[in-house]
DNA sequence: CTGAAAGCGCTTACAG
DNA sequence: CTGAAAGCGCTTACAG
């Protein structure tokens, strides 16, 4: 197939006898000035409806679609909401993103999207060039480094944190409560199980959510008048291999029977599981085990993971909501959305 | 904490005098003409080194930086690509976006997502709204209506399709070979299976990548010389649901055991081993699965699942580097980038 | 090598 | 209700 021949150097759409339309040629076409061919298009109400139908007609004649960079060099919006997260990886992003999207939809936005993975310093932050064609953005924040958020909040753009329960946060915020769900499930495992023989496993101890789980673990063993040891609390990566390693070396102290873990995700929980079961116990008679997140894939593990649920889906849409507000009523109330998480239990952690 | 006091009612940024650094602010701090700034930020080589070193001192000074509505009205170029995609979920995508993300920053390029999950007709196309910010689109496209694509390549703008090795593909394309993976599978399992006891178990049957792995399954039994029963081939969803339905049918006709099947994606392939084994039979031992995607999850499933990897990644950094390709160079050779699959042998699989 | 000027395609006071 | 005109912030021939 020969390249199109309708397609011009710069790749742009061309009328069929070659001229770009634009706004004069509809004003010719309808016999009025740009200037009404603009109201009709952006505020219909201060025109004669004849006008109007006429105008229209020929919009629609022409396939006349205003040119966006035109419109934004006066308007200075581009309804396009940046997006920033750590990095594109699993189910809980793409559940976030799909929240996102459809919300942006409905609302007529679109989302420019980018990950900060690569910049060590400044996470949250999208390289500035991009920064000129957005809106306002939407930005997840895991590291406690409080800087971060600052930089964030002084691009003098509107912004929506996406953060863990954590003490310092923007005017607008989605939080995720890590707390609760992280909470029940300790709670839940020491019903069934010593306190002392119960153990968190986590993510980096530099990241929000690993730390705010871990204090909801430590203080529900601590309301059940348990002491809770160094060794009960840990962190590490958000890997399979992380549990796997953590779980061998409990197995090796000859301590993995008969505990009861709570993994910071599901990943964590599924490498644990399969440890124990590879070092012949059984899940969850001899190991008890909680995953974080539950995955999709969850109720289909062997056994199925009890997990805490992240409405991730619902952060998305939070999220935009939130933004879109703030961009279209700069006067707003600031507002803090927090979405809660809870426990689902299911056989692997059943005693 | 209230709103910060530099955001003006616009949210952009303003400067510290509260007047918009613009680049006429530029020119004057720095002694000379728009013209020059301009030239100094674009065609440096034209410009004599002194008045470009003083330019730039008041490009940094200022924290200049180009609006990009007024560039982009000149150069009709925003360097933000659209991807639109079936949909967000799971571990593919997020590994495509990935190799995207990654590619398109390296060169300067943003990228701009959405799914069109929700329009039925169109598959491809996003709002058109968007087409306008957009320098060129990906498309993923997974329907086999042709006129899908016929609808993307009449958009007159870059265009880089991803879908299955097909017939009718674009000028740049990004092939999943399918075919070849699926077939090394298909004779993997009949080396240690009967082939009347082989099965394929894919997605829905009007999805290219279904269709093509089907294809391959079928003519590896053929080419060993076993006509394919039509019970052998099998469509359904991409879901644990369909897997798990389809096992359980085989298992009730008494035909479960002995079998071996190849699954269209990793998440059937689970459940179907996990029907059997909630039956008490074993994997690989009673019945062979081989999965397709290869999503992280493979290697820690129990048993360890038998895959054909698709490289997500590479399709994602292959379809960006086409596309800007294309619109840096519209008179580029066509391009045809075919990404191929290749299956890995675990546990599950085993004979 | 540099500047004055035209022009990209819109929006929006300002008159009428 | 509508038009003429200014202006948004750039790029790029065209002169010099």
């Amino acid at each position: 197939m020969a390249n199109n021949p309708d397609r011009d150097r710069t790749g742009k759409t061309t009328g069929s006898g070659g001229a770009r339309v634009s706004i004069k040629t509809v004003a010719d076409a309808a016999g009025v000035s740009i200037a009404t061919v603009s109201r009709v298009l952006n505020t219909p109400s201060i025109v004669a409806e004849g006008t109007a139908d006429r105008v229209l007609q020929a919009v629609r004649d022409l396939g006349y679609r205003p040119n966006l960079f035109a419109k934004g060099l006066m308007t200075r919006k581009s309804r396009v909401l940046g997006v920033s997260l750590p990095e594109w990886s699993g189910d809980s992003y793409a559940e976030l993103m799909r929240g996102a999207d459809h919300r942006a939809r409905e609302l007529g936005y679109h989302l420019l999207v980018t990950t900060n993975s690569h910049q060590p310093a400044g996470e949250g932050l999208p390289p500035a060039f991009a920064l000129d064609l957005i809106d306002g953005m939407i930005a997840m924040v895991t590291s406690r480094a409080a800087q971060d958020i600052d930089a964030l909040l002084e691009l003098n753009m509107p912004v929506v944190l996406l953060t863990s329960n954590a003490d310092k946060v923007g005017d607008d915020t989605v939080e995720l409560d890590n707390y609760v769900g992280a909470h029940q499930a300790a709670h839940h495992l020491a019903d069934g199980t010593d306190a002392n023989r119960c153990y968190f496993v986590g993510g980096p101890a530099t990241n929000r959510d690993a730390i705010r789980r871990a204090a909801a673990f430590r203080d529900a063993l601590l309301e059940r008048g348990h002491s809770v040891r160094a060794d009960q609390i840990n962190h590490g990566a958000w890997s399979f291999q992380w549990g796997w390693e953590w779980a061998g070396k409990l197995l090796e102290a000859g301590q993995l029977a008969g505990s009861a873990v709570l993994a910071g995700n599901d990943e964590i929980a599924v490498a644990i599981s399969h440890r124990a079961r590879d070092a012949g116990l059984s899940v969850p008679g001899d190991v008890r085990v909680v995953g974080f997140d539950d995955a999709r894939v969850c109720p289909f593990l062997d056994p199925p993971l009890s997990s805490v649920r992240v409405p991730n889906r619902r952060i998305g849409v939070e999220a935009v909501s939130l933004l879109i507000r703030r961009i279209e009523s700069p006067e707003a109330e600031p507002t803090r959305v927090r979405v809660p998480t809870r426990l689902v239990i299911r056989e692997s952690s059943q005693y």
